[in-house]
DNA sequence: CAACTAATGCAACTCAATTGCAATAAGGAA
DNA sequence: TTCCTTATTGCAATTGAGTTGCATTAGTTG
């Protein structure tokens, strides 16, 4: 079930994602979209963004999932090229990374995808 | 607030992890042990066996928390030696890797701890 | 415009994880 | 061993992210 009409809700969402380059937790979209759209569409509408591979997502330490633009199909693990992230300890900015990041190569083991989180302080918080 | 005393539960919880390579989710083992403790006494106890580096956790994709023994310094960061994880999405096992990742440098930035997570299907699990 | 149905809002629900507090038990001191 | 201190536990209630069922609304296609 994948996004197949443009709603008044779905365009102010893509419109968020358009931009910024940051990775957003569904808590916070909630919160920014709250006088505009419920809470379950919200949900609802990332997850079809997502298998549009208009938008990916991750989950951090808390287990809160976080957006943000752009795919991550399995396909890319070939590549080695892996997506992976960061995220800041203080101001809770996640941004996306590009990083190239060995598979292992274990006896009999299909790897299928990965999640990569690099947390921290970001410039803006640095004293 | 680490671990002080060596009461029944801990020591349950101990024999039972150093048994084991594999990391276990706290669903699976508040389900374990639910005839020997109570819910709110597994999660406390799996804190302060962190706490005092005797254990480890992680989070898979759906949020769940997932425990190891072992310790997880930002110590050991430096190494670049960094402790990843493996989850079979059959069965649900779950094993430490011991694989090199770089670390990202970004500007001004400081990375404190690394989260790395590969998912697929393990070698019993192959049909 | 009419009709089909994807998408939404709302309320109730699930489930992992946390909290407050009284009761219990580890373990050091006497 | 007994006493005391307080870390630890059990229980019940609560929090909060995420989901579900269903009636209603609104894209889209012809």
């Amino acid at each position: 079930m994948a996004v197949s009409r443009k709603t008044k809700t779905v365009k102010l969402i893509l419109e968020l994602f358009e931009n910024t380059n940051n990775a957003i937790s569904v808590v916070d979209l909630v919160s920014i979209f709250k006088e505009k759209m419920n809470k379950t569409t919200v949900y609802r509408i990332l997850n079809r963004l997502e298998e549009s591979g208009i938008l990916h997502s991750f989950t951090d330490r808390d287990g809160l999932k976080r957006y943000a633009k752009g795919n991550q199909k399995p396909s890319l693990l070939k590549d080695g090229n892996l997506h992976s992230h960061f995220l800041c300890n203080d101001c809770g900015i996640s941004s996306c990374l590009s990083l190239e990041i060995p598979i292992p190569s274990l006896p009999n083991t299909r790897i299928d995808s990965s999640d990569h989180l690099f947390t921290g302080q970001c410039e803006n918080c640095q004293s």
